[in-house]
DNA sequence: TATTGTTATACTCTATAACTATA
DNA sequence: TATAGTTATAGAGTATAACAATA
């Protein structure tokens, strides 16, 4: 199933003494091949490259749906984002574990999989990327020797430190249109959103 | 690879005349199974079911970028939206498709496509599926013998009419903590992000 | 030759469940 | 028995490419 699952060889055979000394096998390009060129409806979004708002065509309701409005300057923002972050290799999950990692050193693999909203299955091919990309480090977990104990590498600081340049860069061209007191406005609604609903 | 691609018969062998009087297959089904109860993460959105802003976690740069506000809220309410359509077996995009086919009737499958931004093979899926809910109906697009026209069943229009209703309750709902100044507000500055790129 | 709808195929992302080694 | 990490498998969504019928 994997396309390179065929020959790579057991990489790093005798681990230093944690969790399962596994044989890490290496993950897949997200967005290595991307054939033809935007990204939002393509291999990194998923979200269904919706809508650029075709001229002459009735969107009905569409139109007077804030989750409508919402989705469709999500999207735009989430291509932009995931261009901006393409030169090293990093979708928006990787960016956020990263980050995640790097504020909160010394997460297990659970622990990261819970913050990020996925199963742990995914978080293992997720740190799979980032570990063969010598940006993040499984450590021996202290105490538990079923656990490890993630962060990042040098490399993976220097990395995260440009790649966070090149976010905040694309989030300030996302809101140039709004003044600062604007956009302090619109976080703040946002946040309001949709409340976590009680039940 | 279809799961029901099996045994299903060739449904209507001999149709009025138009197009490529094509031997329909039968759609899956995106959220019948189902079987944990969540949807941000699972089938229904494919964004990456982020974050619950765990407590004690530091999210750093996260915290102030507005396209990770955006996408919080986006997550969050898309969930609902999924949810309060469930009972209709419409998924988001299926929502879209029958109100962008009831607004603007007799567009061919090719136009729809554009429209929702997707491939022309997503959207001959997307019609497949509302079809055989019998929510949306092939017609022969006069004066193109390959191509079809595409409308509403009295059937869909009458669901399209109470899933309205349930997505604009939803609507209402998300927006709930805020005002009507306020979620106008919102919309407009919504709105204003990340103009489209002139390149 | 171009276009419409279709089909086949592939790839990404995510999930669940079973498995292992620890606890 | 429960938990951490892993692996296998499956399902939804999308895309590209090739094909038949028609333009």
């Amino acid at each position: 199933m994997n396309p390179d699952a065929s020959g790579a060889p057991p990489a790093t055979a005798g681990k230093t003494g944690s969790a399962r000394a596994a044989t890490r096998r290496k993950a897949r390009d997200p967005l290595a091949p991307d054939p033809a060129g935007a990204q939002a409806g393509g291999a990194g979004s998923a979200e269904g490259g919706f809508d650029p708002h075709v001229p002459n065509v009735d969107y009905g309701v569409l139109d007077n749906l804030i989750g409508y409005a919402l989705r469709r300057a999500q999207i735009r923002i989430y291509e932009d984002f995931v261009l901006s972050l393409a030169q090293w290799q990093i979708t928006p999950p990787r960016f956020s574990a990263l980050v995640i990692i790097s504020r909160n050193p010394h997460l297990k693999l659970t622990e990261l999989a819970h913050i990020l909203g996925i199963a742990r299955s995914g978080a293992v091919l997720l740190v799979d990327a980032l570990e063969e990309m010598k940006l993040v480090a499984r450590r021996p977990a202290p105490g538990d020797r079923r656990a490890y104990s993630l962060v990042l590498t040098p490399a993976g600081r220097r990395t995260l430190e440009a790649a966070t340049q090149a976010v905040v860069a694309h989030d300030a061209h996302a809101g140039s249109a709004l003044t600062e007191t604007e956009q302090a406005t619109l976080k703040s609604l946002l946040a309001r959103l949709a409340p976590p609903r009680a039940g």
